[in-house]
DNA sequence: TTAATATCCTACTAAATTGGTAGGATTTAT
DNA sequence: ATAAATCCTACCAATTTAGTAGGATATTAA
């Protein structure tokens, strides 16, 4: 399961996307349209930004903007800021590799298969942008 | 990720298949050949029991045995039993479905990339059993 | 220059989940 | 009878999840 916060992130996201048009969109506004608790929804926009996803503009007229083309935007890169690893084992992650302490990596029967998972779903993950889901 | 509870239920499922041989098997001793402690491995064997993937025997010379063919348990069961839900949203699974209250599933734009990931996922987990983990 | 309107930041919190542990009750083979 | 196993209930600490509260700071328009 993805967190809601990880879901509130990619629904935000295409909001911007689908809304923006080089104009700065309010938190306010998604919180209102998508149902998102605010506040919270502030705090996923915020590392939206820390993480080169988002510009944000402060004060009056202020508000969220894509950094990036929507069609260069990998739903896989949000999905790993939010929640971290994509895959089901620590000992198979690409990004957030950790050995599994408890067994012997090197004759582990279920790394194949979880590998296997992994590869099939970065493929969909890595290869949908914001533009596809919003022209689909 | 997988719990760390489904980790050991798959790797003491392996072990007592690859084990068994019509015999009883130990906790005590997949716990030490697997490395999983003792009492939290009894909780998770019972549960496995209690969904009719082991059968125990009480008492001296007691222990677990596999209730079904190795060939005929997929690790999807497993998964289901210790951790639920396979899919990534709550809306998109089959086993455990719940609405999104928050958002207009019919119109959903994320819903679709998830119901990929989650047949990709199952056709993988639904297609390998124990015994296939045994002997690949 | 001031008021309105945004984001920014820190801290806090309640509830659920995770990953166990403790201690004994019960059953069964010898 | 006794040793050896599972069974059962209850508990626990740490982490994660899903937020909330309250104000500081920046920007724009009047």
């Amino acid at each position: 399961m993805i967190s809601k916060k990880c879901k509130y992130a990619l629904k935000a996201l295409l909001y911007i996307s689908k809304n923006s048009g080089g104009k700065a969109i309010l938190t306010s506004s998604i919180a209102q349209d998508e149902n998102i608790p605010r506040k919270f929804l502030e705090s996923i926009l915020r590392s939206l930004r820390n993480n080169q996803i988002l510009h944000s503009k402060r004060g009056k007229e202020g508000g969220f903007l894509l950094l990036r083309d929507p069609k260069e935007i990998y739903i896989v890169e949000i999905m790993r800021i939010m929640d971290g690893p994509v895959a089901m084992l620590p000992c198979v992650s690409l990004n957030y590799y950790q050995s599994c302490e408890e067994c012997d990596e090197k004759n582990c029967a279920i790394k194949g298969m979880f590998k296997t998972i992994r590869d099939k779903t970065l493929e969909v993950l890595g290869g949908t942008s914001l533009h596809d889901l919003n022209h689909q």
